[in-house]
DNA sequence: GTTGCCTCCGACAGCGTGTCGGAGGCTAAT
DNA sequence: ATTAGCCTCCGACACGCTGTCGGAGGCAAC
């Protein structure tokens, strides 16, 4: 269960997400894919690689001279992350709210409603592939 | 479509919750009610309220001698813009997955799911338009 | 005119954030 | 050996948000 994380800035979060599309990446070549926007030096990137990897969110390994960092919490994680703290701070734990916005503030494509509608069949009915996920 | 918001504090939001569970209230009034669990002087409560009003969370009327202030936001809008965040944040946009978040890491009841099985429908076919919403 | 409330203004320390600079180490050419 | 490049570690620093008030001043009731 995912412990008690830091909460993560916004610019940390540029960061992560370029870690999300590739499997890892030095701090140089993190630099580079931000280049075009950003015009960071090299040690603000890698600042924020640290902060990014004491609350958890990469890791790191030096293999050879550089360290090699790569995502420790997946998109789907921090989702779900946020979306519990959502719940849990402003609807005391429950998540059906949360639900209910997210159908009426969003337009849905037809597959995605269709997507979804599948889920909830599994989810009713869950003998047919648990899914493992524990 | 809600304009960009400074972001609410947690502590702040302690405070916009109990507006709304009541129509409105007074510094006092807010102050008595969180009580028990805080132990703010009554400057807090009222800084914490002006900021409040001043982010566009909150909005007050002067009738006799202490303000009244009133919730301009309610829960669900602010879980709207807080999903719309995410979504914009770490989805580039788009909400699926965040419902896929939320379906896959929350336990829901078999009346929460059939109620949203009717949202889907509703809203894959809006002809019958049963709910307005401007 | 003293007591109570209430409001307005301002303070202030602490923490998180965004952004580096520089010292020092290791490696591979010169 | 030097030097040129990279890389890492450490530390800095200004700034804005947060949490928490205190005090001065207004107005109504006693």
């Amino acid at each position: 269960m995912a412990a008690r994380r830091t909460p993560i800035s916004d610019t940390e979060l540029e960061v992560l997400k370029v870690l999300w599309d590739r499997p890892a990446g030095t701090v140089r070549e993190i630099l580079e894919e931000l280049q075009p926007q950003k015009r960071w030096a090299y040690t603000t990137v890698q600042t924020l690689l640290n902060r990014l990897q004491t609350k958890g969110y990469v890791r790191s390994d030096k293999s050879g001279s550089a360290h090699i960092y790569r995502a420790a919490v997946s998109r789907d994680q921090l989702l779900q992350q946020r979306l519990n703290d959502l719940s849990r701070k402003l609807c005391e734990g429950t998540a059906s709210p949360l639900l209910l916005a997210l159908v009426e503030g969003v337009r849905f494509t037809p597959e995605e409603i269709d997507r979804l509608r599948k889920l909830l069949d599994q989810l009713e009915d869950p003998t047919d592939e648990p899914r493992s996920r524990k």
